[in-house]
DNA sequence: GTATTTGCAAACTGTTTGCACATTT
DNA sequence: AAATGTGCAAACAGTTTGCAAATAC
């Protein structure tokens, strides 16, 4: 257990949201200076394999890390690349009762809504 | 609308299913030689804004083009990587519903399932 | 004292861009 | 002949890897 890692937990705990990983060393930065990407990468790897910290791929191809870990749907902007939580009744017993049957071991089942977020829109 | 178009398309309406770029090109390469993969990825691009392709990020961060342009739910394997369709009923309706109550315009959503494919699940 | 973790720099992959040449219409 | 599409090479971004110095236990 190293300073380095409580910090990040800490920021990904206050943040309460996705982050990129070069947002979340910028935030470390402020509290503990010199943190490498590598090292930022391979805590969120540990983090993630200690189940506290789910990631997953952006619109853009970037990998966000939530600090949420139970399932729920992200929208994501086609245009700036934002991703956001929604808060939906969502059933999805149904799909990965599906994917047993055609012989997939499911994990976890992710619901990404892509669009444009209510700025972006306005915009156009 | 030139032949390198034409066999393009034609390669991804006989595949039926998705392929990454590479992919393509080396299916291309047989029916014409020389076919950059610049090329692949322009007419790809093009093809998606005619609305007769989909493209979505696999698992690893590699984009994925699909000639099936209705919204189906994938199975991504994290172990190899391979990216399924999955039949399954599924009632996306509330999450959309619910994403323009946010302020958001949904455009597409899409159902991910994560886990372990047949094979790589009966080696481990 | 030993094993693990960090930071730096460099490698790697998939994708995108700039520009001269070829092709289409 | 004008406009567009192509191929090549190089740039780019995010992520990963190798290794010496620093830190945790």
């Amino acid at each position: 257990m190293t300073s380095q890692r409580l910090v990040i937990n800490e920021i990904l705990r206050e943040l309460g949201r996705h982050a990129t990983a070069e947002e979340i060393r910028e935030r470390v930065e402020v509290h503990l200076p010199n943190v490498s990407l590598p090292t930022v990468y391979s805590t969120l790897e540990l983090f993630e394999e200690l189940g506290i910290v789910r990631s997953f791929r952006g619109g853009d191809g970037v990998t966000l890390y939530d600090p949420r870990t139970d399932p729920h749907p992200h929208l994501i902007c086609e245009s700036c690349g934002v991703a956001t939580d929604l808060e939906a009744p969502l059933d999805l017993a149904g799909a990965i009762e599906a994917a047993k049957g055609a012989g997939f071991s499911p994990r976890t089942a992710d619901l990404v809504v892509t669009g444009l977020c209510h700025s972006c829109a306005s915009q156009a």
